[in-house]
This record gives structure tokens, sequence and C-alpha cells, in this order.
DNA sequence: ACCTGAACACCGTTCAAGT
DNA sequence: ACCTGAACACCGTTCAAGT
């Protein structure tokens, strides 16, 4: 017989609630549901979430952090050139993006009810690096001048934007590829034709 | 006392929705509290929409066609000139976006169960649109060159992401022209930099 | 053809009580 | 500090029956 005190249970919530939405979606996720899986009593999870929506804050907030990873892995991956960093980070945005449609789509479902600040801040550190990524284009002459921030947004949008065509089926899956690359250039193109000639 | 027939039950409905999903967004809104509001009872809907889902499909459907409205008026108010015409229609599509975010969550939200090829097909006539910009920005010189229909998603797809960033809180609405124009740049910034130098 | 009323199987949330 | 069990107020969906 189990024992009184999981011990592990806001974890083991996290965990299946995680699963629960890749495979089900956010409308599905249900507490009584994850609660039985574990093999707690429905209302065992209070403690750990005060309601439904604290756990999918929490769940967008670890895809943040996750993203970020994913994100510096591919521009540690992609070599030393700005612009296949760049092409890099934005095919690894996309990706990460279409992998888990349902936790992209929780992670910028639009919540303005208080506690929401905290996934806000969550999504920093993946803008601080783009942020730095156009910084840095600009300083080497591959993008336009500008606010950094306006084109950060504009770039995050885009990217953004590509995923969740893809995910609602506007944009078939084969033409990732073909839609980065067009991102990118739209990225460098106001210096391509200009100043710079080849990558 | 009401007729035992409403006679319009399905428009009301719709009607009702509508509002509230504005007001309250997907996961408040309840055929049953629809139906208490409108005066009939839990069970009539089924009659019009026999399931939730298909009472959301069809938000969705009106709200692509109410946007292809609002682009196309926008282009017609925008004049001759093309890159006011693209503006326009960039700064249309976000408004529209961000004036009811529930809706184009709604109309953006990943379903692939079947009954969704109805809202995919509803969509068409905004991309037609866009299409008919891009082919003839080509033509003018004032877009690069490229397969159009992939200019034109990525090109929806900016104009979606930024409109989720300002619904999502991740970027401040005063900054939606600043935003628009960043992004018209970026369009057409690969032959103004080249062979078009003023507007 | 359209609507009602009762019934079913689920929810999230609350709270006194148990360990 | 953590979990249980019963209770409450809601859902969506179904279906025989009414008009």
């Amino acid at each position: 017989m189990p024992p009184y005190h999981h011990g592990q249970l806001r974890t083991a919530l996290l965990e299946a609630a995680e699963r629960s939405l890749r495979e089900n979606g956010e409308e599905q996720l249900s507490l009584r549901e994850l609660a039985r899986e574990i093999g707690v009593s429905h209302a065992a999870p209070r403690r750990h979430f005060p309601d439904r929506q604290s756990l999918l804050y929490a769940l967008a907030e670890t895809g943040f952090a996750r993203l970020d990873e994913q994100l510096r892995a591919a521009v540690a991956a992609a070599g030393e050139g700005y612009v296949p960093q760049l092409r890099a980070t934005v095919k690894a945005y996309i990706t990460f993006a279409t992998d888990d449609a349902a936790l992209l789509e929780l992670m910028f479902s639009s919540k303005h009810r208080p506690g929401a600040e905290q996934v806000v801040a969550a999504a920093e550190p993946a803008f601080t690096l783009l942020y730095g990524l156009i910084v840095r284009g600009q300083a080497e002459g591959r993008l336009a001048a500008g606010d950094p921030e306006r084109i950060g947004l504009v770039m995050f949008a885009t990217m953004q934007g590509i995923a969740t065509l893809i995910n609602t089926g506007l944009a078939r899956p084969e033409l990732l590829d073909d839609l980065v690359e067009t991102a990118v250039e739209q990225f460098v193109g106001n210096v391509k034709a200009s100043s710079v000639r080849s990558g």
C-alpha cells in the first residue's frame, strides 16, 4: 500500500501535467485525472497548486526556461558566423514551438489575471538572448540600425507567428526550412542588398 | 410568456457567444449560460450546434470573414500608393487582432479535430488579399522576388505574432505603430536599400 | 422541425477531519 | 506539513417526450 505522504507530489503533478498537455491539450487537462494517475486524492494537488490555473502557469514558466536552453544550445552549435547563428536561433524557436503546440499556446495564451507576471518574467531570458543577437548584428553591420528592442520584438513575433501558422495547419510543416530562410532573409535583407553581398 | 419556438435561436446563440467570448474568454463560455441568457432550455442549442466546439468553430469562421472585410476596407481607404496600402493592411490586421484577443486566439488555436477544415477555408480570403498585395509589390519592384506564398505566409506570421505579443503583454500596446512601421520596413527593406530610395 | 426536462458522468473548489 | 472524503455548484451531452 502506498504511503500516506506522497513526498514528490509537486514534481509528479508537473510531469503528469506536461505529458497530458502535450498529448491532449489544455482543455483536456484535468486535475482530478492527474491525481488519479498519480494515485492520490483529488484534493491533494491543492497543497501545491491552489487552483488549476496556477499549475498551468507553472507549466508555462518551465516552458520558457526550456525554450531559453534550447535556443542557447542552438546558438552554441551554430559556429561563429552571424547569419548561421541567427538562422539556428529562428529554427530552434520554431522547432520548439511546433514540437509541443499546446505548450506554446499555453505560454502565449493571453492571461491578464494576477499571477501571469511570473510567466512574463520567465520569458525574459529568451528575449535577452534575442536582444543580444540583434545588438551584435547591428554592430557587425548585418542588421539595419534602429531600436533593438523594437526589432527584437518584430523578430520574435515573426518566429512566433510562423509557429502558429504551422500549428494551425495554415502552413505545411514541410515549409519550415523555407519559411525560416525567408524570415532570416527579411531580417538581414536590408543590409545584404547594400553593404554585404555574400554570406 | 415566451413562445415555445424561439425562431432565431441560432443567431441569438452566435451573438451571445461572441459577446461572452470577448468579455470573458473561451474558457468561461458556457452553453448552459448562453441558453439561460436567451431564455431557452439548456438542451435547445443542440439543434443548431451539436456541441460546444461547433459553436466555437462558427465563431472562428465569422471572425475570419470580418477580418477580411476590415482588411479590404483599410486597403480601400489607404489610397493608391503601395507602401501606404501595405501599412494600412498590417495595421488593420493587428488592430482587429488586439481588439478581440479571445477571438483571435480562437481563430488561431490549433485544433486538428475534424471540423476545423471549414475554419481553414474561412481564412482563405484574407490570405488571398495578402497574396495579391505581394504579387503587386513584386511587380512594382517594391518587394523582393520569391515565392509569393512563402513571403505572404511570413508576412501574415509577422502580423499575427505582433498581435500575440501585444495580447500577451509582452509588447506594450503603445508600441503598435512603431511595430507596424518596423514590420513594413522589413517587408520593403530589401528593395528600399538597393533600387528604391524614397517613398 | 424545434424545444423541454430529467438523468448521467464528469469537473474545480472548499473544508472539516485524519496522520 | 501533507493528504483524505464528503459536499457543493457547476459543466457538456444524451434522449425520451412534448408542441
